[in-house]
DNA sequence: GCCTTTGCACTACGCTCGTATGGCAAAGCG
DNA sequence: CGCTTTGCCATACGAGCGTAGTGCAAAGGC
């Protein structure tokens, strides 16, 4: 017997590989097939269509992104601070060595797709939600002690700003991103801009 | 006798609709001409190539950018304050119209062919560049009188502090702008959330 | 008024694409 | 052992692509 969903797994490897060497546009089943050391025909075999590649395939890498943020947080030395997770869940989400560039990459061919596709729309935004969600949270617990502002703010009030800044924070990082791949933009200048604002959120939130 | 640049236009002007509607990997030949009510033979008689047709229409697309960019500050109510400048700038980069969406989708499509091909990457990243001193320009003009600041500081790390807080609002404003062509965020948050940055940036500058 | 240039249309070639189909060896099972 | 299922390969078809080439009508200069 042979492991189905080994296969499929290989098959999108092979799939984002492309798709980050060059572009989701170069992305065919004989190219796939090519780069995994496959027939066309076996490739067609567990993917009756490129529809249902694809969507495998983006499925396997939210997995993915979900395991590197995984990986980043549990890599945060102990004892934790807040602070300190929130930024490397946020740094999990740059560019800045080559499987996190691919991944990147083939975010962005995902996103690209969603642009045209409702139903890629909808699984992007849900995970991107999750971010925001868990971004949120992080910042929640992060938020310094602050004083009379509880006071003056209702919970709804401060749950918004929380909110708020974890949108600014996705985005920004997304531009981050985008210039790291262009190589607009050096590492050390992104992480720089990352800082910075970590540190002017925690001082100006809400 | 014709106006051929009058017609590379149109012709510019079919291709980024169509990138905008179905995305640049629908962009044939033979959908321009359609889409600009030509023969493919005309088309391919102002372009010999689909790279010479590209290469014109970024070019242009970059044009109708900085007109954009200049109406939104010429419409800025006068006395003009470097903070609504500012603001004016950034927005117009956002996709909030039908046109604005247009460009932005036209923009993302330059950018991945950016990711594959350097000549293009080139072309973007001096636009950006452009946009960047642009904004920091504001920026450095903007600086709220800050007493000791200018004491304590050089001039050469005020320059950086600026540039950085450029660099910074441009990815935020880039993460904004895909939000919105998804929807994952409304106009009206993404004006809070650059408004809420731009008053940041104001505050805490270098 | 001819004749060259200009502006444009049409057709054809070679290629790659997604997908459908038929066959074939090996494995599993009664 | 025989038979069915599984896993895989090879080929073919129709469509769309970029591009090359040819032809033809109108315009412009002499």
């Amino acid at each position: 017997m042979v492991d189905h969903e080994e296969r499929r797994r290989q098959i999108s490897q092979a799939l984002w590989r492309i798709a980050a060497e060059r572009g989701l546009e170069a992305v065919s089943m004989r190219e796939v097939a090519a780069a995994a050391g496959m027939s066309t025909g076996l490739v067609q075999h567990y993917f009756a269509t490129k529809d249902d590649m694809l969507l495998y395939a983006t499925g396997w890498l939210r997995e993915q992104l979900g395991e590197r943020i995984r990986r980043a947080v549990a890599a945060v030395p102990q004892p934790s601070t807040t602070a300190a997770l929130l930024r490397a869940v946020l740094t999990a989400l740059l560019p800045l060595d080559p499987d996190g560039r691919a991944e990147t990459l083939a975010g962005i061919a995902v996103f690209i797709r969603a642009l045209n596709d409702p139903a890629m729309a909808d699984r992007y935004s849900e995970g991107r939600a999750q971010l925001t969600a868990a971004v949120a949270d992080l910042l929640a617990k992060a938020d310094p002690a602050d004083g009379g502002r509880r006071a003056e703010h209702g919970d709804a009030q401060r749950a918004e700003g929380v909110e708020l800044a974890a949108e600014t924070l996705l985005a920004l990082v997304e531009g981050l991103a985008s210039a790291l791949l262009l190589g607009r933009l050096t590492t050390e200048r992104a992480l720089r801009i990352l800082d910075h604002q970590l540190a002017r959120t925690g001082a100006v939130q809400g």
